[in-house]
DNA sequence: CCGCGGGCCTGAGAGC
DNA sequence: TGCTCTCAGGCCCGCG
C-alpha cells in the first residue's frame, strides 16, 4: 500500500501493540514473501521484546531486546492489523470459513500486550528482514536510502545537489529512494502539481550550473514537507479499501488535486487546465499540463 | 555511471 | 456468467 505518510500511519497504530512487549509466539505461515524469511526467523523473535518501533523511508523498524532489529517492508499491498488475543478464533473452527483476506495473512505475532500482530500481503512485495543493530547502518538497504523528507537534512541545498545534472525527469527523481527517501508514485505527483513543476521537466532545472539551490528547488522542499505531514495527521490515504491497523480508513485521498483524476478539472484556482495521465518508467504520471510548467 | 524496461505477484474492475 | 485485458501506493536487476 504505502508511502511514507501510510507507513507512518501504521507505525503509530502498531506502537501500542508492540512497543514494550514480548513475542510470545510468531507464526510464519509463508516463509517466502518477496525473499525467504531470514533464518531462524521464528527463534530470533519470540521471547524477545520490542524496545522501540521506529520508521525510516518506508521501511518499520523495530528495536529487539536481542540486539536485532527488525526490519519490515510492506511492498504494494502489504498491511498490518491488529486482533485481540481473546477472540482470535481457535483453528479449525468449521463455522469459520477463511475469508479472502486471511488467505494472504503470512506472518502473526502473538504479543505479550494480548494484541495479535497479523501481516497480510497479497502480492507479496512486501518482506521481512533480521540485522543487528550495530550493523543497520551498514546494511545495503539503509545504504541505499537519501534523507528522510520531515528530517534536518533535507533541504533545498541538498535536493539541487542530488539532482544536478541529471537527465532523467522530476517525477523519476522523486520516485527515487536514493534522492529523498519516502515519495512514491502518489505524493510526487501531488507535490509536483502543488508546487506547479511539470513531471516531465528535467530534474536538473532544481539546480544552477552550480548545483546551488534555486527558488524551484525551494519550493518543492517546503511542498513536499507541507504534504507529507497533512497527509500523516489524516490517518495516510486509504486506497482500494485499505485501512489503518485499527481499521479506520485514513481520508488524504479526498485531498489528491491530480491522483488518479484524470480528465477532471484542474482544481488549482483560476486554471482551465485538465488533468492528463501519462505513462513516466511504467507508472501513471497525473499532472494540469495548464499549470505545471 | 545513468536511465529505462521488464519482472516479481495477486486481485479488482472494465469491456466484450 | 466468464473470459481477457489493464492496472495497482514498490523496488531489484540487467541491458544498452
Amino acid at each position: 500500500m504505502p508511502e511514507l505518510p501510510e507507513v507512518e500511519t501504521v507505525r503509530r497504530g502498531l506502537e501500542p501493540a508492540m512497543q514494550n512487549a514480548r513475542f510470545l509466539k510468531v507464526e510464519a505461515r509463508r516463509k517466502n514473501l518477496r525473499f525467504p524469511l531470514p533464518r531462524n526467523f521464528v527463534a530470533r523473535l519470540q521471547g524477545n521484546s520490542v524496545t522501540g518501533l521506529g520508521r525510516r523511508a518506508k521501511y518499520l523498524l523495530a528495536d529487539l531486546s536481542s540486539g536485532d532489529v527488525l526490519l519490515m517492508h510492506l511492498g504494494m499491498s502489504g498491511s498490518f492489523r491488529l486482533a485481540k488475543a481473546d477472540q482470535a478464533r481457535a483453528p479449525g473452527d468449521f463455522h469459520h470459513e477463511r475469508s479472502k483476506d486471511e488467505k494472504h495473512d503470512h506472518v502473526v505475532f502473538h504479543m505479550s500486550s494480548g494484541w495479535t500482530v497479523i501481516f497480510n500481503d497479497p502480492r507479496r512485495f512486501g518482506f521481512m528482514k533480521m540485522v543487528p543493530r550495530a550493523d543497520l547502518e551498514r546494511d545495503p538497504l539503509m545504504r541505499a536510502l537519501g534523507p528522510e523528507p520531515l528530517g534536518n537534512q533535507f533541504d533545498a541545498k541538498m535536493l539541487a545537489a542530488a539532482c544536478r545534472g541529471k537527465t532523467t525527469s522530476l517525477k523519476a527523481a522523486l520516485s527515487d529512494q536514493k534522492v529523498i527517501a519516502g515519495l512514491g508514485n502518489i505524493y510526487v505527483c501531488e507535490a509536483l502539481h502543488r508546487a506547479r513543476l511539470s513531471p516531465k521537466r528535467q530534474a536538473s532545472i532544481l539546480a544552477d550550473k552550480y548545483g546551488k539551490p534555486n527558488a524551484h528547488a525551494e519550493a518543492l522542499v517546503s511542498t513536499i514537507r507541507d504534504i507529507l505531514q497533512d497527509a500523516i495527521a489524516a490517518g495516510g490515504s486509504s486506497l482500494r479499501d485499505h485501512r489503518q491497523t485499527n481499521g479506520e480508513l485514513g481520508y488524504f485521498q479526498h485531498r489528491f488535486r491530480v491522483y488518479d483524476r484524470e480528465g477532471e478539472d484542474c482544481p488549482t484556482p483560476g486554471c482551465r487546465g485538465k488533468i492528463r495521465r501519462i505513462v513516466q518508467t511504467g507508472r501513471s504520471t497525473f499532472y494540469c499540463p495548464v499549470c505545471q510548467r
